[in-house]
DNA sequence: AGCAGAATAGTACGACCGTTCGTTTCTGTC
DNA sequence: GACAGAAACGAACGGTCGTACTATTCTGCT
C-alpha cells in the first residue's frame, strides 16, 4: 500500500469515529484535518470533495462491516447455528465498533429524506444487509431448523427492528438491561421460527 | 394569545418540519427565517440563541404528541383495546405528522452521544414515553386482559423496536409492506402477552 | 390619540465552512 | 543521487453560520 493509500485510509478511519457521533453531515474538514494533524488542503486534496469523503467513509464502514459481521456468519455452519453467529456478530458492532454507535443507523436516519448520493449509499447497503439476512434465514429453512412456511421477510424486518430498538434503549438511554432484553427477544423470534 | 406568541409558535412549527428532514443540528436561523419570512434577527430575538430554538421545537414536538396520541389513547377503555389504541396513534404519527418522519427519532439518533441540554431532553421525553408504554401496558395486565407475569418493561422495549424498524423500513428502504409487517408483528406481540 | 413596550428589521462582527491554486516537500525508481 | 510524480502545505476566496448591537415599526391599553 502506497503512502497515499496509507494516509487515506487513516483518514476514513478517523472519519468514522466521528461521523459516528456527531453524523456525516455534521463531520467537516477542517475538524478532521486537525484530528489527523494535516492540513485541509492537504486532506481535502484525498477526495476533492466533502461529499466523496463521505461516500467513501460509508464506504470503507461497509468493508469493516464484512470482514466483522458478513465473512464471520458466513463461516459457521448452516442453518440456526448461523442466524445465531450473525446475531452476535451484529451486536458486537453495534456496541463495540464505534464510539457513537453504528454509524450505518446515524446513516439511515440522516439520508432517509435527503435525496443525494449519500441517501442512494445508504439505501443500497442497507438493501444488501437486509437481502443478506433474509438469505441466511433462508438457509435455517432448508436446514429443517425453521419452519418451512417461515415468511424470511419478516424475519429480517423483526430482526432489524429488534437491532434498532437494541440500539435505542443502549445508546440513547444507556439501559443497562439492553443487552438482556435483546438476546431474550431474540431467542423468541428464533423459537417462533422453529 | 398575543402577536408574539403566535409567531413564536408558527417558527416552531416550521422548525419541526425543517428538522424532521435534516435535524435539529443542520437547522439553521437563516433558512429559517428565509421560511417564515422574518428577517434574521427578528426571528433570533424569539429565542436569544440557537440552543433555545431546538430546545422549544422539541418541546413543541412534544405537546403536540401529547395531543395527537397521549389524550386520545387515555380516552380508548382500559386494558388492550387502550394498547391497541397506543399503537394505532403513534403509527399515524410516525407516518403523516412530519415530512420527514418522526422528530423524537431524528432526534434521538442525533444526541445519543452528544451531551448537552439537547441531550438530556431528548432523554427525558423518551423516558417519559416509554413510561407512559409501559404504565398503559400494565393496565392491560390488571383488567386481566395480558397475563399477569408479563414483563411490561420488555413489552415495551419490543414494541419500541418495532416502531423503530418500522421507521427504517417505510422512511429509509420505502418498503411498501412495511405497514402490514408492522400490524402483523404487534397483533403477534398482543398474542404472546395474553 | 398618544404613549410604552413588544415585535421586527438592519447592519455588522468574528469564526468556520468547502474549495481553489500555487508552492514546497517527500517517495519511489532508475 | 538525480529526477518525476505523488503527497502535503499555506494562503486566500466567497459564503454562511450564530450572535450582538441599534433603530424602526407595530400593538394594545388608557
Amino acid at each position: 500500500m502506497s503512502k497515499g493509500q496509507a494516509t487515506k485510509a487513516s483518514i476514513l478511519h478517523e472519519a468514522l469515529q466521528v461521523a459516528s457521533t456527531v453524523g456525516f453531515e455534521a463531520l467537516s474538514i477542517g475538524q478532521l484535518a486537525e484530528r489527523t494533524e494535516m492540513s485541509k488542503s492537504g486532506l481535502f486534496a484525498h477526495f476533492r470533495s466533502k461529499e466523496q469523503l463521505q461516500l467513501q467513509a460509508l464506504d470503507h464502514a461497509a468493508a469493516w462491516f464484512t470482514d466483522a459481521v458478513v465473512r464471520p456468519t458466513l463461516k459457521a455452519s448452516r442453518g440456526e447455528p448461523r442466524v445465531r453467529e450473525l446475531f452476535e456478530r451484529w451486536l458486537v458492532w453495534e456496541t463495540e465498533v464505534f464510539p457513537g454507535g453504528c454509524v450505518f443507523i446515524a446513516g439511515s436516519n440522516e439520508y432517509d429524506d435527503q435525496p443525494g448520493l449519500m441517501h442512494d449509499s445508504v439505501v443500497n447497503h442497507q438493501r444488501d444487509w437486509a437481502e443478506f439476512i433474509t438469505t441466511v434465514a433462508g438457509t435455517a429453512v432448508s436446514e429443517g431448523h425453521f419452519r418451512p412456511d417461515l415468511d424470511t421477510g419478516q424475519f429480517t424486518f423483526l430482526l432489524q427492528g429488534l437491532m434498532l430498538g437494541y440500539h435505542h434503549a443502549a445508546r440513547l438511554l444507556r439501559d443497562p438491561r439492553a443487552v438482556d432484553r435483546t438476546r431474550s427477544a431474540f431467542e423468541q423470534l428464533l423459537a417462533s421460527s422453529r
